[in-house]
DNA sequence: GTTGACGTTGACGTTAACGTAAAGCAAGAG
DNA sequence: CTCTTGCTTTACGTTAACGTCAACGTCAAC
């Protein structure tokens, strides 16, 4: 894994403007090392970006991506906050499973949408 | 399937205000029969609003849920409509698809980060 | 007959997630 | 040295998806 990305690189990479990569800092889910004034992110920021775009996908918030990003870097807290960390990390697996489920339920109503299509042109 | 609905009994079924359901409409994503002024959801209706609920808990957009709603009737266009809606159907599978591999993804990264918090509780 | 629950239509406010424009530094090319 | 390119900060603008509030109608109940 390359260690040295730009602003831009990172921007173009993932087809979205450096000024979104700026506002996720600003909201602290980034942190860059700066060489003098300018950013320059390493392979973890990088993963770290990826998530938070693989969120916003799954329709997940800002903050609720950030959520995620934290469980990834156990933080070596002590044992309480360990506890609820494990119960928000079984938490989002959760919601993760009821999400794949309300997918797979569109993906049959879509397949007989296609079905219905597909009898009607035959028609034709 | 009840076919009478008042707005106010959507909303407490699906745990949104009436606001937003009267929003739904001003988007022409739903359309209540009247009765004097006051508005009547029909059981598709419903099914509509079920929809368009489900589309924001899987990250999509107001307009890309009315597009899922749209495929649901074949609105017996003309043949090149056909081809046009069969097209943008498998279009969201594939997304479907996707982002159900995703949330796979996502899943499999939790099941580490578990495994990691119940090991680092095991050695306290 | 008025109170209260429920409905209506505007109109304006709010939050998240950026976009955009202004103004400036820093380094290489010509 | 100037020009261009890419990065920076600051600040205000924008869009989607509602929330909130005001002002009103209506119908049953007390």
């Amino acid at each position: 894994m390359k260690n040295r990305y730009t602003i831009s690189q990172l921007a173009s990479e993932f087809k979205i403007t450096p000024r979104s990569i700026r506002f996720y800092e600003e909201k602290g889910m980034l942190s860059p090392v700066r060489e003098g004034s300018v950013r320059i992110y390493s392979g973890s920021e990088k993963t770290k970006l990826k998530l938070i775009l693989r969120g916003k996908r799954l329709g997940f918030s800002l903050a609720q991506s950030g959520d995620i990003i934290k469980m990834y870097d156990p933080k070596s807290g002590n044992n309480k906050q360990m506890q609820t960390l494990l119960a928000s990390i079984r938490d989002k697996q959760e919601l993760l499973r009821h999400q794949r489920q309300e997918i797979n339920t569109l993906l049959k109503d879509l397949k007989q949408a296609e079905d219905k299509c597909l009898e009607a042109l035959s028609k034709s």
